[in-house]
DNA sequence: AAATATCGTTTACACCCGTAAACATAGTAC
DNA sequence: GTACTATGTTTACGGGTGTAAACGATATTT
């Protein structure tokens, strides 16, 4: 249970792809972050390179082609990222994230309707 | 409307004591942050130094004393920092940040209610 | 078998950031 | 006014990150 690896702004463009749709060819990824990104390919290589040092992603040959699977869940990910941003800017305290988003942000009645049915569950455990 | 200068995490410890009381001679912000982060009185100079280049900050001599005084409420880095987070990780999804943080932190029956009246509030805007 | 295409790997480079030493300047104390 | 003190300013340096060129290896095509 090694503790995920740091996956940096650039690097988690490509996981995206891969949570989305898994698994993906090398040249899916380049065509797909060449168009988003604007990154040569020769870029996105380095990205997948240096991803699959850090064991956050592994791939498989499949004769000419290459396939790419992640081996960090977007879960982990989250986790790991809400974790920081939350000590990192809030000092730890969740309430006062809620609220500040809550006041920046507009949110869809559904969306209102949604996060107070998961609040309700919330309170019962 | 200058748009705020970025703060860097550790810029961002000098800021928080700012925000906290305001003006703060520099020797109260160097002896508080070598303890609290184990920094050198040079290292905090030199975020110091930093702050007030990019206009995060501003001081005042007074003798042979420097006061300090934030240039960027809060309020300003808070707004900043959370769209970013908000557009790096979640895409721009508002909602399922919030889900995933009510997933995955803990959060008292107090600080429940407290959200739910403010989801309310929001409702009727 | 030689050429080509599709990738991975190595190397590079500039900027940011955390960390800090060294130097400069201007009050204060003696 | 000379030494000391408190602070700002300049310079440095290594690691991370975005960006990419150059090189290498292997499978397909001809």
């Amino acid at each position: 249970m090694s503790n995920s690896p740091h996956i940096t702004e650039a690097e988690s463009e490509v996981m995206k792809l891969l949570w989305q749709k898994e698994p993906l060819s090398a040249s899916e990824i380049i065509s797909k972050l060449s168009d988003q990104m604007s990154w040569t390919d020769q870029t996105i290589k380095t990205f997948l390179n240096r991803l699959h040092k850090k064991h956050a992603i592994r791939f498989e040959k499949a004769g000419r082609n290459y396939l790419y699977f992640s081996l960090v869940s977007q879960e982990e990910y989250l986790k790991t990222e809400n974790r920081s941003f939350l000590d990192r800017v809030y000092n730890g305290a969740v309430g006062m994230l809620f609220t500040k988003f809550l006041e920046e942000e507009t949110l869809s009645e559904k969306a209102i309707e949604e996060l107070q049915q998961l609040l309700e569950k919330k309170k019962k455990s």
